[in-house]
DNA sequence: CGGGGAGTTGATAGGTATCAATGCAAGTGG
DNA sequence: CCACTTGCATTGATACCTATCAACTCCCCG
């Protein structure tokens, strides 16, 4: 189970990977079966906490799956403020946002010790002119992406409550590590309370309080940034709509 | 220059189109000048206000590009609560939320009488197979929008005061109208103030409130959905956001 | 062992939802 | 043409929720 910085990925890994539609489309088994990994995905590498994956203005060259690990995306306004726009896990795509302009529109920032597959796009795209699947594919991604935003409106301004913003977020999660096969209702967090309450658009002690509500409510379970959903469906329901109990 | 039914839109609304990069690419021109707006608009489709254009679970066959009018989109969550996730004014795509699923994600609904240019997508898909611009300008318009979301959840969650959500939604919209090229300071507001609530998830009475409030400091005029934005600057600076990023 | 940052807890003030009533405009039928 | 209806918008009073300020605890790391 060797990862060293320019080897290819593991096959365990690509197959949990979200990304493996992109750089493991199924038609291109056929075609090069031995060496198509080496071909796209130029290599993994390896980053630490506070490490830039890159930032806002950057040219844009790549896009990233991340292998291990976990990435925040950020905004800064023109009013200076720092806006956390998005967290991403394992298996998630990263760097689409810079494929209109060429530019990256916001930072990505690691959150604990993360390594990335790196796809080089201009490859990417020079695939996709011999093989449509790899574009389709692509589309595919951002679709889901676009959908995924949706969604994050959706749950985060339908819920103008802040357990209801909570909950949301909780479920959402869950949602996102079991889809990569992981525990749905123990997980840890590697976004501080800062992050989470800058990302919901609350206060930090807000956040703070909301956890500790949710324990004596016994929705949850937590020590520090280990967490543990009891009850996925009452959570669930929270984030559903806004409850005026309690 | 006629636009009955089934013709071809003249060439004014091709122009001030923002799908025009999709339904137009330039190096289409050389290939086919004459016949190939007919061979991918397929027709321009006439609503009604209040009729839909899709919903949710349709079958995804086509991407539309608003000629005249306004759309909004909304989406039923699990709780059967609805929530409305934009709004969509002449010029703007929609049903690029269907590609991945092949089944529509969201319901779109006109708030006016409203046209619209149906491009199939089956159509764009074999013309980007001997045209690589045709995908490429696909993903174009993707991106922009999922940035688009991304200033989204930016305005909105940043914004977590109702009165910089009203005028981050209000300097939106008006950038917006200035990229169709008409006033920027002066509009008509397609939806109704529970839709704007809705969208914010404010109450509907504090969007009346704010309206007032606006006008009484001088921010705004408005006359029902008529509206004029005086102090475009004040604006920006209460939604804490803005200036049209160029 | 001490310092500092992150997280928690408490008191208070301010903002917003909610409930309720009224105003207003367009459409309907007598 | 006018009363009536209906839906949407506005305005007011009150209660609840959350931001803010401040103090304190806990954990990590030097």
């Amino acid at each position: 189970m060797s990862a060293s910085a320019n080897s290819i990925p593991d096959s365990y890994t690509c197959i949990s990977c979200r990304a493996n539609k992109l750089c493991l489309p199924q038609c291109l088994d056929d075609i090069c079966p031995s060496d198509m990994r080496a071909r796209i995905v130029k290599q993994q590498r390896l980053l630490q906490r506070g490490d830039y994956l890159f930032r806002e203005n950057d040219d844009f060259q790549e896009i990233y799956a991340i292998c291990h690990g976990s990435i925040k995306t950020s905004l800064i306004g023109s009013d200076g403020i720092l806006q956390i726009t998005g967290f991403h896990i394992t298996g998630e795509i990263l760097g689409l946002d810079g494929i209109e302009k060429r530019k990256h529109a916001i930072n990505a920032i690691t959150l604990e010790t993360t390594t990335v597959c790196v796809i080089p796009y201009n490859q990417l795209e020079e695939l996709s002119n011999r093989e449509n699947t790899v574009m389709r594919n692509l589309l595919a991604v951002m679709t889901s992406q676009i959908d995924a935003n949706q969604n994050e409106i959706m749950s985060v301004v339908g819920n103008r409550n802040a357990s209801g913003a909570l909950a949301s977020f909780l479920c959402a999660l869950s949602r996102r590590y079991a889809a990569n096969g992981e525990q749905e209702t123990e997980f840890y967090l590697p976004m501080s309370r800062n992050d989470i309450s800058n990302y919901l658009g609350l206060a930090k002690e807000t956040i703070s309080r909301l956890f500790t509500r949710f324990e004596d409510d016994g929705l949850i379970d937590f020590y520090q940034k280990q967490i543990r959903l009891l009850n996925l469906k009452k959570l669930a329901n929270l984030a559903g709509h806004p409850e005026p109990s309690r």
